[in-house]
DNA sequence: ACTTGACTTGGAGCTTACTGTAGGTATTAT
DNA sequence: ATAATACCTACAGTAAGCTCCAAGTCAAGT
């Protein structure tokens, strides 16, 4: 599979593929003999794992550790664990904070949406 | 209140008030005579609120938005409305992508705790 | 063989959100 | 009055994560 391919079926810009790969966020990707990228499945499952880890706000650092330790064999494996867990932590940590907002926004929204109706703004910032 | 016990009580820099405060993301603090921050109840609300907003990944420029239409009055309550509900969709996709992203770092933890227990790493990424 | 278009690298540039610095002013304690 | 400390503005610098560009290479069609 192209980079063009991978670019329209995952909705990742070529240069940010690139880019990925370059900082090892993925691991390096399939070459055919003239030097282009030739993404194998194995390497679409990277692609795919960086796009959901990057989309929840993973930081690009984390993925590199992981890569990199997934390199390494099965002696990491505690390591990585311990990766994983530390950013799922972050990750409830983040989510708690979102849900704290929206609690937020939906009563400023509901009084809007009150003064829209009675135009009576109770209690405004 | 000033912008030293602002900073400590919210865990904001005093750097980043200034800059809340420069950009609009919060209304123009009110100042001593000599043009010293003082921080009022409203003003901390609104450094409350921008802490929240942020916090939960909210652009910054979203907030200038919601600052500049607050102060022009009662007339933009439908833009406020429809601002924030805009940013709370936002907020809930966001949700929605750390909850995908928890669900795979859970699989993925789950076997990495069979492997460091049995030394056998099961389908591997 | 030649053109066209997609691909390559290396490196510069951009955006967002701060963060730090320099040079000056205000306030407080002695 | 003076020294120490906290504050001020304006502006430059930084970090993360891309994004764009130039100059060149590869591959497919004619």
């Amino acid at each position: 599979m192209t980079i063009k391919e991978v670019s329209e079926k995952y909705d990742i810009s070529q240069d940010t593929l690139r880019y990925y790969e370059r900082v090892g966020m993925i691991p390096l990707v399939t070459r055919t003999t003239g030097g282009i990228r030739d993404y194998q499945k194995e390497d679409l499952a990277w692609v795919e794992l960086a796009k959901c880890m990057r989309s929840a706000g993973l930081p690009v650092e984390a993925m590199i550790e992981y890569v990199k330790l997934t390199q390494e064999g099965y002696s990491t494996i505690p390591a990585r664990f311990q990766l994983l867990t530390e950013q799922k932590e972050a990750l409830m940590k983040q989510r708690a904070k979102i849900d704290a907002t929206l609690e937020r926004l939906n009563y400023k929204i509901g009084r809007y949406e009150i003064a829209m109706e009675t135009g009576v703004l109770t209690w405004d910032e």
